[in-house]
DNA sequence: TTCGTCATGTAATGGGTTACATGATTAC
DNA sequence: GTAATCATGTAACCCATTACATGACGAA
């Protein structure tokens, strides 16, 4: 029971799943494979920790200062809490993995859901997809008779802004047909881990900038 | 100073500008116009509704049965509160309508701000949708790097997430860019009313269904 | 008379951020 | 030695939703 939140706890969950971390690490890992949905502080993420371990789904282990294996300049610090996923850690994301409700498709939890579809079976992929392309569809309907009976009194940039509006969850909705018809073609079937090839969604696909630049980091 | 929530107060003064209104109404309207964006509830609007009179900027009209001008049915059931704005109500919306800053150009301010652009100056209709796009241009750098040194770990669903999300904003981005430069071309001065004619950005619109529907609302 | 919608409110709760407090370690 | 970054936390607050309580009015 206990609804601490379900996003952050499973995005938590599922980081840990691919290897132990510290909070501060994680904070990060959260902030940019899942960020540009959302970001957390540590306001949230370390009493949501505590609660993880509390529910005996993580462990905390104190790793001060010792056990380095290659060369690796250093790997202990400060007292550092290193969590790490327990069996039934494991277990329960499992279960919140195979959830296809409106628990996985409404919009705060789409995005961590998509994240972690490396690890999710191509059926449940399907039908949280799908749910999800159904829940915009909805969506639009609403949107549409509510523009048809209000269009007259709006003015253009009102207007406008609704166009806009209704474009882009119209976008989406292809994204997310394209996305389920590459799903039903696809070939290989290899429920977790993540796979090498190319070839997820069929889609284009890249031509973005090449720089590194360790900068980073916002708030807190 | 009070920051009680800026955007729904702001959406508040501005509706109310236009015609004075009851709370119920005023949560439909706010719902519909703005409500792509936002969603309010009478939890939220009933105390914000209080403070806005308290600050000066409205005041209650208890129209308890009196008064109806044509054959309308009727304009008195129980006691409405019906609310108007005051002369520094409309004053202070103003000057929020003046603002060019961060709080115009955010997020979660954006969508209103854009709602009310037919009772705003041309000028700072530029600076704002200007403000939005070097914000969204910023993200974007910041989304671009980040993917640059995380690319390799990442898996491909959460890489297509994360080409996904760029893509909107990328769209955005242009779709910003197409306001102003149509903004900058446009022809007549006329900062506040909704006018009449067509040609708000220039862009292609248009092409809607059309039915009628009385069901709406959703929620409290 | 009962149901649906209009209409107004409030208290409990939730979910999160901000700001603060603290301290170790590294790079200059 | 000092600044930046790594690292962990907590308490105060904010904003909004949920659920609830209340009640009038119109239509079936």
């Amino acid at each position: 029971m206990s609804r601490r939140s379900d996003v952050l706890e499973f995005a938590v969950l599922g980081l840990l799943r691919e290897s132990p971390m510290h909070g501060y690490e994680l904070r990060k890992r959260l902030n940019s494979s899942l960020g540009v949905f959302r970001a957390f502080s540590y306001g949230s993420l370390y009493p949501c920790l505590k609660t993880l371990v509390a529910q005996g789904w993580l462990t905390e282990e104190t790793a001060s200062a010792s056990q380095d294996g290659p060369a690796v300049p250093l790997a202990g610090r400060r007292a550092k809490i290193v969590y790490r996923l327990t069996a039934e850690g494991k277990e329960h994301f499992e279960e919140l993995l195979a959830q296809t409700g409106p628990e996985a498709w409404e919009d705060e939890h789409f995005g961590v859901r998509f994240a972690f579809f490396g690890q999710t079976s191509r059926d449940v992929r399907v039908r949280v997809l799908e749910g999800r392309r159904s829940r915009l569809e909805e969506r639009l309907d609403k949107m549409r008779t509510s523009l048809a009976r209000t269009r007259e009194r709006l003015d253009d940039y009102t207007l406008e802004l609704q166009r806009h509006g209704m474009e882009s969850v119209e976008r989406e909705v292809r994204w997310l047909t394209e996305l389920i018809e590459s799903e039903r073609a696809g070939r290989d079937e290899r429920p977790s881990g993540a796979a090498g090839s190319q070839e997820t969604g069929g889609l284009p696909r890249d031509r973005d900038s090449t720089r590194p630049d360790p900068s980073d980091d916002t708030a807190n």
